[in-house]
RNA sequence: GCCAACGUGGCUCAAUGGUAGAGCAGCUGAUUUGUAAUCAGCAGGUUGGGGGUUCGAUUCCCUUCGUUGGCUCCA
């Protein structure tokens, strides 16, 4: 017998019989034999101990490859579930897969997990880490898995069986004397999983759904090492000192007050200073790249809402209406009917088109209570909205510009990391199937046209149409929806909307609904943790702090603060009789982009000492220099 | 909305059944200072609201509001 393994690299290595994973792994080195996490054999992750018994291809997994985490987190659920089911033995499992940061396991537990609770866990956990338990893999047919789990009395799992379909293997997992429903692989055994911690318990509906029972949900994250562990803990650490809610109450830039109510921000002088500098931005890019500005009311008769359907859609989302001579009228959730009037108010020509309407929105939602967040997650929030009409063949150039622009607008305020999403037709939807792919496919060429890596979420379209979304990631990893795309095949039918074509037919126009920053009130908080409150110059309430030495320098500091606002530079004197370690002190704590540090010597020679913020004491320059230096950061 | 934790002066936190305390911020005065905290004094809280247990509640119980972490939803 002779097995020809290939290697990633190309390699190839021969033995004399049959072998398993390990063994391939233990032939390139101990090192990565130990290393080593599970397998990939022609293109299927099994196991260490799988065995291979013919020509194959064999990559190794270790904790750094692509799937090396998902294997070890697993692994480290079903540790977790094991130590929880010992503790607590009447709790029921379900289900504990990895996550994009750990894992987590959800328990049917009448009690819910105390922090207490979480510390027995986690010891329970070390012993029988300790015990290098081996997760053991057998595959079982239905009747026996479903005799298994009948017996351990595990009614989830009998649930989940039951949903597999029929002609996949099942395979049960087991290390001591737990056994889980499992497809695998697995860690050879517990002994691999070094450093752990379980982060936090919460509740979880069971699927996800509310009307389903409310499970009790363990989060963890494990690592090789305790370093490892122990870097990403503080990295959690700092992350939180990047929250915009602690930094937007040391920078004083909004707050949302108990007796206003929840979700409702009130925006503080330098919070609404740095919001009219991005709304001025906003306002004039928009009016460049042929948008016009409108404004609306907050408010509609429920005619209209009735007729947009969102009052059989959306009702819960909308606040209860209120009466004026006999007639609700409802506060707005979107603008789209608003936008729609001001399209239907004169008819309409294909030489009107396209036309593109975009508004400072200010809309309310009456979100849960429970997800509410900060500025992420608020009742009342004003969208930068925009509606694009046109006809089916200017489509496919404006998804196109509206892209360009998007990504544009989101660079200059300093973000480049973003993750984007192409969310296709789901199962009830309304519309021509081939304008959906038409429409899908315009949406696919301009992504493709950027060369932007996305994913395409099959299905996540709203039942109106395909959509491009562009997340950004809060300090906390937490994905944030910001610019939206969508398509809507829904509204310009519900409001008859026409234009007469060259044909001198009445012809339906395409609607486009657009949020580039998607909420002021959002962006803003992205905006806030990814510039840990250091935002770039043109935005800075205060770009220059002027520090005098001492009271004998305050007749120069007049001069620079003359010379800076000359050049439209926002500065402020720090006139009071502190120490110049003081004043520096606060201005840096409040992220003021540039100290112009000034004694005798500067007054003398019309020079400033600069200090960049974070970076510290640049030296003397003069003044002209100084103020070319912020210049050319303002852009 | 659901599960859980939390709620003490503007902010950060202390006080576990015996009339609430610190630092920072604020105010007053002194200090005129060379790149992250000058000194002193003063003032500020019916401990989120309501109810209960108790001789006595910040502390224990109930309820309500809010916040936080999740579930869900979405800008």
């Amino acid at each position: 017998m002779n097995i020809k393994i290939k290697l990633p690299d190309g390699a190839i290595k021969e033995f004399s019989e049959k072998i398993t994973v390990l063994d391939v792994a233990k032939s390139i080195s101990e090192g990565l034999a130990n290393a080593s996490l599970a397998g990939i054999v022609d293109g299927k992750k099994v196991d260490l101990d799988h065995e291979i018994d013919h020509d194959a291809e064999v990559a190794i997994i270790t904790f750094k490859s692509e799937e090396g985490p998902d294997i070890y987190w697993h692994s480290t659920a079903h540790l977790m579930a094991q130590a929880v089911k010992q503790l607590f033995p009447k709790v029921k499992v379900t289900i504990g897969p990895a996550i994009e940061n750990g894992f987590y396991y959800d328990f049917d537990s009448e009690k819910a997990f105390s922090e207490e609770d979480l510390v027995l866990i986690e010891e329970r956990m070390k012993e029988l880490s300790n015990e290098k338990l081996p997760y053991v893999r057998k595959e079982v047919s239905r009747n026996e898995a479903m005799e298994i789990f009948k017996k351990m009395d595990e009614p989830y799992k009998l649930e989940i069986l039951n949903e597999i379909p029929e002609d996949e293997i099942l395979s049960l997992y087991t290390q001591g004397d737990f056994t889980d429903l499992c497809r695998g692989p697995h860690l050879a055994h517990t002994g691999k999983i070094k450093a752990f911690k379980l982060l936090r318990s919460s509740g979880a509906y069971w699927r996800g759904d509310e009307k389903n029972k409310m499970l009790k949900r363990i989060y963890g994250i494990s690592f090789p090492s305790p370093k490892e562990l122990k870097v990403y803990l503080n990295n959690l650490e700092e992350a939180k000192k990047r929250d915009h809610r602690k930094i937007g109450k040391e920078l004083d830039l909004f707050s949302i007050n108990d007796d206003i109510g929840p979700g409702l921000v009130l925006w503080h002088p330098k919070g609404a200073l740095i919001r009219h500098f991005i709304e001025s931005y906003w306002k004039n890019q928009h009016l460049e790249y042929g948008y016009d500005l409108v404004y609306t009311p907050h408010i509609g008769k429920g005619h209209l809402w009735e007729t947009s359907g969102h009052l059989s859609f959306y009702k819960e989302g909308m606040y209860n209406p209120m009466e004026m001579d006999g007639i609700d009228y409802y506060v707005k959730p979107m603008n789209c009917p608003f936008h729609i009037m001001i399209y239907k108010s004169s008819k309409r020509s294909y030489r009107d088109l396209p036309m593109k309407l975009a508004e400072l929105g200010t809309v309310y939602r009456n979100e849960l209570s429970g997800a509410l967040h900060g500025l992420m997650r608020v009742r009342g929030f004003t969208q930068d909205d925009a509606h694009i009409i046109c006809t089916p063949d200017q489509l496919e150039s404006e998804v196109e510009k509206l892209l360009d622009f998007s990504l544009m607008v989101l660079g200059k305020f300093g973000f480049e990391n973003f993750e984007i999403y192409l969310s296709t037709m789901p199962e009830k939807s309304v519309g021509d199937p081939e304008e959906w792919k038409a429409a899908t496919e315009s949406l696919r060429k301009a992504i493709e046209k950027h060369n932007l890596d996305y994913k395409i979420d099959e299905g996540g379209g709203a039942f109106y149409g395909p959509k491009i979304d562009i997340k950004i990631k809060d300090a906390l990893n937490r994905s944030w929806q910001c610019t939206t795309i969508q398509f809507d095949f829904n509204l310009p039918t519900r409001f008859e909307m026409d234009y007469i074509g060259s044909d001198n037919q009445a012809h339906r126009p395409y609607m486009i609904h657009r949020a580039l920053l998607g909420s002021i009130e959002r962006f803003f908080g992205t905006l806030i943790e990814y510039h840990a409150g250091n935002f770039p110059v043109w935005l800075c309430p205060i770009q220059v702090k002027i520090l005098p030495i001492s009271d004998a320098t305050s007749e120069y500091a007049d001069e620079v603060l003359t010379a800076l606002k000359a050049k439209g530079i926002r500065a402020e004197i720090d006139e009071r009789s502190e120490k110049i370690n003081f004043k520096v002190r606060e201005a840096e704590m409040a992220k003021i982009p540039y100290m112009f540090v000034l004694g005798g010597k500067e007054a003398e020679t019309n020079s400033v000492s600069v200090r960049r913020h974070t970076k510290g004491n640049l030296g003397v320059v003069s003044l002209t220099e100084a103020i070319d230096l912020v210049l050319n950061d303002k852009e």
